[in-house]
DNA sequence: CTGAAAGCGCTTACAG
DNA sequence: CTGAAAGCGCTTACAG
């Protein structure tokens, strides 16, 4: 790799010259200008990002903190990140939590010092020491899909809209006795969820049906298990509403163990649209987050905010989900 | 962030002295060491990385390359790699190409100059120009699930056996007519596949149904449609091994949307066992691909490359898949 | 064992 | 518009 020394002497000028050219923003003669882009290109000349890093400038690489690349919620938004930033002659970092925060801590701390310009987050919850410190401190980031506080920069569904759309629709297909299965309320898209649940079922004059519901619900494995007590207690339920798709899918088998058929006996509405719900038998019912647009969008907020440096006030993108209609509802 | 000055100042040392005993390579006298080890701590100073990627000493990070965050196979090995990375004080840059050559070069271009202290790739396959050009100039790469010749480092699956294995158990189930379901054969692990199939096929002296085996199939879209149209020919099939777990699905539909049922009329074996196939109804039989272990192995190998320098030969790692039996086998 | 100096590849005031 | 010099935060011969 040559560097910018044998790029002046082939182009007859200073170093200083080189980045000038370069960086773009000092004005050079467009003749000298020509004679160091010559230089450039023959000898492929790319300068060196790390030393550029020590200067002070941007590494041109971002952090992306995410509790697990296994969930499949995020490979989607990923997508979507990486696209944006590669436009933008940025690289992604990866970095997995397992939601823990000493992980996270970890990440923080060694990006942080350099090699990383800025952070997008995906694991914000209740507790979430790590991220405040790097917001007070106006280390540029931004929160996606999940949130915090209304004080920095996110991007975020509409879950509370989102989740009484869905229910509207399936009181809209005659259901009454919907029960709900549900995440863990620490997490406040789940606690949105379930506002717009109970919104929908309040408007329509329609009981919470107590016994049908249940929070803190984690995976497929969870929601089997969840379902199939819910079943065995005897309460009567036209519809499920899971929370996120692998909950549908658990309380879809639960169903199905229990001799049910869905969804003539019961219905299931799904949440998140993952790459499997429409391979379902049968096709799942549920409602279609952005995720790649809404990777894209945080992406693009944070090179904004790393590039501008106007410390612009935080603000937080809400995004519409969408439900789709598929087999799972009756 | 306090820097090394800061640090030498506060232990009453010089900075070289700081270094060295971050480095620790080269002796310190124990009681300047514990000095200097509390001044770090007190200031909770962290050695800036792209300084030291400067000097020359690796940035401690590596590039993975795929052609896709969002295909099910990569975020299995994907952890696996970056909890080897963390565990040895290393990060990952995640990179999409979408098996585009263009953006490979891309990556590779802007990477190498030192962000990066080495490769993974997932992306080989028949001229792959810019993997083999990295290797000739010794910068360090391992290939992971694609191979590509004998001359580079690599993990990758046993493609031949697993597929051996898998055609085995379908004949010991009492099916004869076993139609396949391929991917594109420029992809060396379809073409043992293939191999391992017609392999375990001759020696039960099975003949192939050549109507019922098609190669260049890429997705489950694809694989409902090439299924849909053996089936329209009347071949007789007992089942369908599909070389991918996606393509295992969309045969599955297409069985199922013929009126048969699977796995009574049509027995499906699908490979990959990705995390949807304990899902399906009925649950997909398939063979087992250890990714995280794949992924895990492929870091650890990077990581002593890059850090014992010893060119030690080029080496491929083969492991060996599981046939996981489940209902879509009769 | 330890310090002063040079240098990694760039950028950016400072002169001109 | 352009060059020489200083400096970003480290490491590593070179002396001692």
């Amino acid at each position: 790799m040559s560097d910018i020394k044998e790029v002046a002497k082939r182009a007859n000028v200073s170093p200083s010259t080189v980045s000038r050219v370069i960086g773009g923003k000092i004005p050079v003669a467009v003749e000298t200008k020509n004679r160091v882009l010559a230089a450039i290109a023959e000898l492929n000349y790319r300068p060196n990002i790390i030393a550029q890093g020590l200067k002070g400038i941007s590494t041109k690489t971002i952090g992306l903190v995410i509790p697990n690349v296994r969930s499949l919620v995020f490979p989607a938004a990923i997508r979507g990140i990486e696209d944006i930033a590669k436009k933008n002659g940025y690289v992604v970092v990866l970095c997995n939590t397992d939601e823990d925060f000493e992980q996270e801590k970890f990440y923080i701390e060694t990006l942080r010092s350099r090699l990383v310009d800025g952070f997008i987050f995906s694991t914000a919850r209740a507790g979430a020491q790590n991220i405040m410190e790097l917001e007070t401190e106006g280390f540029p980031a931004v929160l996606l899909l999940r949130q915090l506080e209304d004080c920095v920069n996110a991007v975020v569904l509409d879950n509370f809209n989102s989740a009484y759309q869905a229910v509207k629709y399936l009181i809209s297909r005659g259901l009454r006795s919907i029960g709900l299965i549900n995440g863990p309320l620490e997490l406040t898209l789940y606690e949105e969820r379930f506002a717009g649940y109970k919104k929908a079922m309040a408007e329509a004059g329609l009981a919470l049906p107590e016994q049908a519901i249940v929070h803190g619900i984690e995976g497929g494995e969870d929601a089997y298990l969840a379902t199939k007590d819910i079943l065995k207690t005897g309460v009567k339920v036209d519809a499920f509403f899971a929370t996120n798709d692998p909950k549908a899918l658990g309380a879809m088998r639960a169903v199905k163990d229990y001799g049910l058929d869905v969804p003539n006996d019961i219905s299931i509405m799904g949440f998140d649209n993952l790459d499997f719900a429409p391979l379902l038998d049968p096709p799942l019912t549920t409602v279609a987050q952005p995720f790649y647009e809404m990777g894209a969008k945080a992406c693009q907020r944070l090179i904004s905010i790393i590039e501008e440096k106007k410390n612009e006030k935080p603000q937080i993108d809400i995004l519409a989900a969408k439900v789709i209609v598929r087999g799972s509802v009756i």
